[in-house]
DNA sequence: GCGAGATATGACACCGATGTCATGACACCG
DNA sequence: CGGTGTCATGACATCGGTGTCATATCTCGC
């Protein structure tokens, strides 16, 4: 491979002319930045970043390190694909800042942490990604000197700067939709309750009841979703979490589920029930995992969990690290995703009560 | 960052003393190493890469091109997002080498392919692997001088090595499968007929029934996709189709898709025309979409594309390629995947007409 | 016509590793 | 006791760029 001297020689100047036609540093005469780079041109001569480096200190390069990629082989759970969004967003925002992406993954084992950073600081990575395959707190092993370290998806106690999904705000963001759309009685099977998404997400049901004077039913909020991946064990638990949902005297009129598989699951169950959607029952999912929601029929509405924006956002985190710009707070940053409608949700005439309640007043 | 020169001084002896202890290319007094292995860990001392790299003119990099990781933003269509799992086998070949892997992607903009490859160079990755969101044919850019380059999931005119999944044994084997549960009409509701996917799996589809002696139905071979993103028109593609199997005289007793999320679709079309899954109809799918094969209900049947497989393959492949060790063919490597067998799939009884024409000959 | 300043270019050291060669200290052999 | 290895270690050059400083040439204003 051709290097600078090759190019000097040929083009019949100093190395260092042939580094400032290539960083325009410092003014080069007409003819000799044309003849420096007809050379170029005819060796095919592309400079070495790792030879730059060397000199600047600065290698260019960012790791990311998540266990998405990989999880463990006979894991059949997939739910956890979707966070490749994330390193999607990372991607697209560290390229336009010019830095290049080097990639690794845990294959679902914590204990190998160690040893790719190990990997990247080899590298002179000048910052770190860690991305968790769900909402969730992580304790990494300790940081070395001063490599920059971003979380997504996941935080820790150590205040490590970190994006998370606003689970709080986005199922609120859906049940408020909801009432909106004439929903009174609202029923959500949730995820797993360990789970941080989960209680996050159950504060935020309860106060879009509570805000618009609905009251909370604890009989309309039932987890039925296990860890382990005993797939015949959940869809067990989500049939019996539906029927005592469809049992319920006062049935409600849309049921929210932990995630847009569980919905999906829902809807051969509600059929098989002989319920119909959404005529008889609205349904909402989770996550917006487009091939769920848009293959569906009706197609599912979900709120996004929006993880090429969190992506985005802890790209940019990093990337004002490295530069220096002042360290973010140490607050998680939250963000929010949108609501996606879809033919799940019935929107249902005011009710009666309501009416005739609108009548007194005005009467 | 402490350099191999802070080490020595720590250690009282010369930087090459250190290096020796570092790689053990050269016995070194017990005492002198004891003292160097004291100063690396006091000083956190990690070697550079960067600098070992320029000496050996070994990068220990592996760039990796995808457009699997960032489709179009408006693109709905995230069918193509298991194609990760190529990046995941990959990904776990290379660790097993030692190597490190570059990402970029294309955003789905083949012209960004030349910049990517460039960045890259600077890099100076010792191969590429360029990773299709489906099986096809690409051109990419002349590589540059002595990178080694290899496809997966896609092919060229160039011969450059390739490694793909082997469409034609998977649909062949699925159907000899439901042959042998005693299916004898089987309809193939395929992908688009541009995909050379669908070519190979007709093919397979075809010379899997004329080798049991089943004749070939062309009523019964239906494509019901477009290439474009349109999912109503879609839909009404796949319930056009679905009609058209159902109204024969002579019904089959299973539908092919050309993938699980069109069999996923199929589940309600079908549902909504008061066919019941498995017992009036059998239906397969292709890809083995976890997300969709074990949620759906019943669980679906279908030909597992082994994406992990072929990441793993291509990364051996370059591996041989960047050692040196023996040029590998010039046709692509297929990969078979298995079939899993879901609950979708009834196996009937021998049928009336095969069991009296057993009579007629024994008798 | 000459000094000041801008312009254009090169010589040289340096970044952090490692390959090559040299050197000093022993041990062993005849 | 001198010659020949082996062991342990260091000095120095080198990889491919860039920062620093020096030098040569040219232009301008008085």
């Amino acid at each position: 491979m051709a290097t600078i001297y090759d190019v000097a020689k040929v083009a019949n100047v100093s190395p260092k002319t042939v580094s400032r036609v290539l960083n325009g540093d410092a003014p080069v005469g007409e003819k000799t930045r044309k003849a420096v780079q007809a050379a170029i041109k005819e060796l095919g001569y592309v400079p070495s970043i790792a030879a730059r480096a060397m000199r600047s200190n600065k290698s260019g390069l960012v790791g990311l390190i998540t266990g998405a990629i990989s999880l463990s082989p006979q894991q059949t759970d997939t739910a956890g694909l979707p966070d490749l969004f994330i390193v999607q967003g990372i991607q697209k925002a560290l390229e336009a800042s010019g830095k290049t992406l080097l990639i690794s993954d845990t294959g679902g084992r914590m204990d190998r942490v160690p040893g790719l950073m190990r990997t990247f600081e080899e590298h002179r990575v000048e910052g770190i990604i860690y991305v968790a395959e769900h909402h969730k707190k992580v304790a990494l092993p300790p940081m070395m000197t001063d490599t920059k370290l971003v979380l997504a998806n996941c935080y820790d106690d150590r205040g490590t700067p970190a994006v998370l999904p606003n689970d709080y705000e986005g199922q609120k963001m859906l049940v408020q939709a909801l009432i909106a759309k004439g929903h009174h009685r609202i029923a959500y099977i949730s995820l797993n309750e360990t789970l941080d998404a989960t209680r996050l997400r159950t504060a935020g049901y309860c106060d879009a009841l509570q805000d618009a004077g609905l009251g909370v039913d604890p009989a309309l909020i039932i987890p039925a979703d296990l860890d382990s991946s005993d797939i015949d064990a959940e869809v067990q638990l989500l049939w019996d979490a539906i029927d005592r949902v469809l049992k319920l005297a006062d049935r409600p009129t849309v049921i929210c589920f932990g995630n847009d598989r569980m919905a999906m699951r829902a809807y051969g169950i509600l059929r098989s029930r002989g319920v119909s959607l959404p005529d008889e029952l609205s349904v909402a999912g989770y996550d917006n995992h487009r091939m769920i929601t848009q293959t569906l029929y009706p197609t599912l509405t979900s709120v996004e969990l929006p993880y090429a924006a969190m992506g985005v956002r802890a790209a940019q985190i990093l990337g004002a690290l490295i530069r220096g710009d002042a360290a973010p707070s140490n607050e998680p940053l939250l963000i929010s995703g949108p609501l996606h409608w879809g033919n799940s949700v019935l929107t249902r005439p005011t009710p009666l009560t309501q009416l005739s309640s609108l009548g007194r007043k005005t009467r």
